[in-house]
DNA sequence: CTTGACATAGAACGTATGTTCCGCTAGAAT
DNA sequence: ATTCTAGCGGAACATACGTTCTATGTCAAG
């Protein structure tokens, strides 16, 4: 019942009612709806509308006029709400320590301090914190003192990603693209005129994370 | 008439439409709202929302149910509207060329391409627009090939801004902080490890906007 | 063919809701 | 004191709006 295909009449009633309710702040009665999109009969709209709240779009309260409520599943997808993300702020990154990861189960969202990030700035939003980076230890990855660089916990990587790694031998935190190159690793900076670091065993390094976005603000 | 003062009920009437509002995706009825602040007659309320209307605070429909609107001035004192502005995205920088100004007159918003921000990482909002950062010129910037540069249009600087410079002489774009150090002005690079600039006579330098923002998305 | 689920239409109904009118009070202006 | 206005309360009214019921047509399953 939960993943039934919607008609094309109710698609156009979801639209009618975005469309509507951004343009007056309030959502269309059902007889506007009819209107709309070419329903003479209240009763069909309802009809549409309850279909519609089963599949999960919308939301309704009983007896109640223009009781309608896009629900948040929908506005996120036609990116009308969650246009902004909260990104907790979780501490900060140098290069003489691991990254301080947020514990899986604490929610991350309890954190009091997080930036406020446009979703499409992030081509994923799940599992995101933010760190401020301190001190120029990371000039070669082209972050200064005072960014602040978005990551995702997630160990997978890709060749060209952007990690943050934690260097067991030299014992510092880096963030380089990261390569794998046959049976070693190479680590590149971002800065074209440095020298990547070559690893050869996987075992002296852990990827702590995948940098998404750097963010500086100068004034 | 426009400018009288709200009395303690029209407050509490502003703030419930509000809080009603983002709770339940549409307005509150006029029942409704007397029951929250304590008015009994409808014609009470009816009444204090035309003077919100005649204040300015208030949009209302005749004859709709649950025909009210907060008023854009009202929203973006409560910073409940604008948190996101999208910024035009008006070219691209690179060292071999003055920065391609948008112009004036033109309504920066008819750019069919802009990126989204939200307000609070820019400190002004005025005359803002963004450039794609082409190539590895600006590494001593710490801007890297693809980066995003938020400018505002702004020929005023004080010490450390972080301005984009039109050096006459080398003709070249550059991005550097800029400081006023008696007669001459010194460009200091961002990354550390790279020397200032000595500029003796400003008649060399054209500054072309303030750096507010770099982004950079990873993946 | 029959059945049943689904979608639609029209009409009637009840009520939630905005509108209007009349009366009252307190305070400022005349 | 009188007048005028802003603000409040109550009640009656008109209607915008959600709900419900009956009827019709379609189409795939039996």
């Amino acid at each position: 019942m939960a993943k039934g295909k919607l008609t094309d009449r109710q698609r156009r009633i979801l639209d009618y009612i975005q469309d509507f309710s951004t343009d007056n702040g309030y959502p269309p009665s059902i007889r506007q709806i009819g209107a709309s999109v070419g329903i003479s009969s209240t009763s069909v709209v309802n009809y549409n509308l309850n279909r519609l709240v089963e599949e999960g779009f919308l939301d309704r309260d009983k007896n109640v006029s223009r009781g309608i409520r896009l629900t948040d599943k929908l506005l996120r997808a036609t990116g009308n709400l969650g246009n902004v993300i909260r990104v907790p702020m979780v501490g900060r990154i140098f290069a003489s320590e691991p990254v301080h990861l947020p514990s899986t189960d604490s929610p991350m969202f309890g954190a009091d301090e997080a930036i406020e990030i446009t979703r499409d700035m992030l081509s994923s939003t799940d599992e995101v914190f933010a760190l401020e980076v301190k001190g120029d230890s990371m000039i070669d990855a082209m972050v200064s003192d005072g960014d602040i660089v978005v990551m995702k916990r997630d160990y997978h990587w890709r060749n060209g990603d952007m990690v943050a790694v934690w260097l067991r031998d030299l014992e510092e935190t880096t963030l380089k693209y990261i390569y794998h190159e046959g049976d070693t690793i190479r680590l590149q900076p971002a800065n074209p005129t440095m020298d990547p670091i070559i690893i050869e065993d996987p075992k002296h390094l852990e990827v702590q994370g995948k940098v998404m976005l750097v963010v500086r603000q100068l004034a």
